[in-house]
Parts: structure tokens; sequence; C-alpha cells
DNA sequence: TATTCTTTGTGATATAATTAACTATGTAAT
DNA sequence: ATTACATAGTTAATTATATCACAAAGAATA
């Protein structure tokens, strides 16, 4: 696998290519063309080709794609082929929502750990597993072995939680609180803003008036 | 304002600043510098000032910005200066979440109008506002003149609920199905999938081994 | 008032990403 | 076999975005 700088919206769209194959595999498509792939998911053709190109050939020229292994080739390129664990601090009703969101399970990740602070929450079952309390955060998720943290508590709680997740050996975060979190470089950091996203939508609206 | 065409992460990023400059203001800081705004965000001063020229002159060369008059402009940019109103659509686990979300309330978000289809959650007040059946989407959008619209039910009632919020006058529509919607160009849409945002970590984990 | 210091705003430059055009390769029909 | 056709892979051109470097402008100091 080559790997010269993978622009980031490559990466998004791979992961809605993936979703797109997954579906016409269901609707019984054995092959498909760029073309398909990209009046289906809205973008160009040509970006299609572009995106794959980054990591191999895949098609067959003159034919197109076969669905099914494309898929599995995306999938594999996205690390999906393994199951990844995800410990989720804050379990408030988004951290409630994050660890029952199918989409999760559907695509390879286990949230495997769950902490929170509140004495009600703690020691009940939620989707299968059973919350934590913060304070035994790095034992667990050591112990579990989690590669990935979700912080969901409030912004001035999420850089300690990110701290500690770090301490504990995870590899990645992703942030749902609204402040920016200082990480070393070698952590992979990703932050999910909900109101950011509405904002974008005002400002457009804000400027066809 | 003049406005020819704006990238959209430097939106992403007025956000993000308008966020930095509101905490500066509860600290009591009355004049800020672009350097000292692109370390608390993450971003280069040059960029900073760069997305800032794309709107106008707020700063003053030697000194710097002040804080709640640059505060007040970005809110100005972002359409934040009046209220939103936001009709959401589906209530499971993700969809009260959304609505007890209060990143939203804090922005000038107002989700005044929540719909399902389930019996046992029509009718009831959730987050002060009375949740009504789908059925009376139409009516109830146009009649309370929403102007956004949110999708957080099953991918497969996304189009349609899409195609329902459109027709009652929505302007935006933030969709959290994992599904590619299709509207009218003059609609704005915004995509949020969570697993992409995992994914896009984990191919980044899978790179580094 | 002149001088130095600071920091903005901006034109020029460099980098990145997308789009378009073209070439190579396979399939199907004649 | 030959020809026409379809479509992947790839190179080139275009467009978009970010960085750099410096002139302009105000504030502080001598």
């Amino acid at each position: 696998m080559k790997t010269l700088k993978i622009p980031e919206a490559t990466i998004i769209r791979l992961s809605v290519y993936s979703r797109y194959l997954y579906m016409a595999d269901k609707r019984g498509i054995v092959t498909i063309s760029s073309g398909d792939i990209a009046d289906g998911v809205g973008v160009s053709p040509a970006q299609v080709r572009k995106d794959l190109a980054y990591f191999g050939e895949f098609g067959t020229r003159g034919v197109g794609y076969n669905v099914k292994d494309l898929h599995r080739h995306i999938l594999k390129i996205l690390g999906l082929s393994n199951i990844w664990h995800v410990a989720l601090v804050g379990l408030g009703n988004l951290g409630l929502a994050l660890s029952s969101y199918k989409g999760f399970r559907e695509r390879g990740f286990c949230i495997c750990s769950i902490f929170d602070t509140d004495p009600e929450k703690v020691g009940t079952i939620v989707n299968d597993v059973v919350v934590e309390h913060i304070d035994r955060l790095e034992e667990v998720v050591d112990e579990r072995g989690a590669q990935i943290g979700i912080i969901a508590v409030p912004a001035g709680f999420a850089q300690e939680v990110a701290d500690r997740l770090i301490k504990a050996g995870v590899k990645a975060i992703l942030n749902f609180a609204p402040v920016v979190l200082n990480v070393p470089p070698e952590i992979e950091l990703r932050n999910v803003d909900l109101a950011v996203h509405l904002e974008v939508l005002t400002f457009n609206l804000a400027l066809q008036k």
C-alpha cells in the first residue's frame, strides 16, 4: 500500500463509496463503473478513479469494478477489516446516543467500555456494557486494550479526559466537546462540533439574502 | 459584505475562532492578536488574518483585534445575529441527544418542532417542545416557519423526510442518516456521518502500522 | 517629532486538490 | 479477425487553498 499523503477528503469519500458499494451488493449488482458510483454519491467519475488510484488498480478497463472486490478493498484501506475497541467517556444524552448508534457496530466498531461520574449510571448496563466510574478509566482502558476514545463530556472536562485516555494507551480520539484539545502529534484527533455544521448552513443562508 | 467564494474551511474556522473569542471575552481579555487566536485554536496567524480578510478589516495594526467587536462581527458573518428555527425529525437516541444539546441553544438555534412516528412519543413534551406526528410535518413546519431541518431518522426514510421538509419550506438540511440525499441545488445540505469520522481515524491508525 | 516596535492587511508564491483530456485495455458485435 | 465501443488508469491543466514575506499603520518611547 503506497501512502504518499492522501487527502483527507479522499478518505471521507472512500467511506461514502464503501457504503454505496455495500448497498449495490445487497441489490445484487455484480459490476459497477466509476460513473455509476459517481452518480450514486454525487461526485465526478474522475474523482472516484483518482481516489482509488492512490491505493492501486482495482478495476478492469472497458468493464468497471467488481462490487464485492472493491468493497472489500476499500474496507481494508480504511482499516475496517478488523474490529476496533472504542472507549466512550461521558454518558449524557449524546453519549447514550453514541453508545447505541448502530452505524458504529455495522462498521466494526465495538464500544466495549463506557465511563461516567454519575453514581446513578455507574454500574448499570447500557447496550450490554457495564458503565464504569471515570476513576477507573486508565485501569480499564489499558486492561481491555481500547485503541480509540470518544469524548462526550462537557467542554470543561474534555482536556483532562483526553490526557487520561492517552496515558491509558489510546491512539486516537474522537472529540465531541466544543473545545480545542491539546494532544501529542502521534495521537490521531478528530473534532465533531455539531453546532459548527449548523453554522455553515446559516452562513450560506445568510449569504442568499 | 463582499462574498467572492469563501472556502468552507474558512467558515468552519470562523466558527472555532468565535468560540475562542467568547471564552477570551469571559476571561476579561479586551484585545487579542492573530497570533493569540492562532495559538489558541491551532492554526497559523496568517491563516487567521486571511480568513478575516475575506470579510473586511476588523483590527488595528500594531494592536490587534478588540475581542468583543471581532466576536460580534464573526457571529454576524455566520448569520448568528438572529435566532434560527430548527425542525428535528426523528426522536431516537440521536434525535433525543440533539434536542437537548446545549451547544445549539447557546449559538442561537431553537429546536422548536420535533417529529416522530412512535405513538408513545407523539404528544409528549421533550425539552419544552411538544412532539408532533410526522404526518403533520408540512403543516407544522410551514406554520412555524422553520428554516432548517435536522434529519435523525433511519437511512431508509431520510430521502422522504428531506423531500417533505423542502416542500414545507425548509431552506437547509442537516442530515445524520448515513445516506446520500438528493435535494435541489438551492437547498443547503450538510451530512454528518458519525461512522465516517471514526473511519478517518482508523485509516490513519492502519497507516501507522 | 523622530524612531522603534508591533501587528495587521495583502500581494506574491507555493502547495494541494480537482477536473479534464488522453491513452491503454478489455468486451462485444460484425 | 476486425472494428466499434466502453471504461479504467494516468498525465496535464486548472482551480482552490494555504503559506510566506513585506509594506502600511498605529502605539509607545525617547
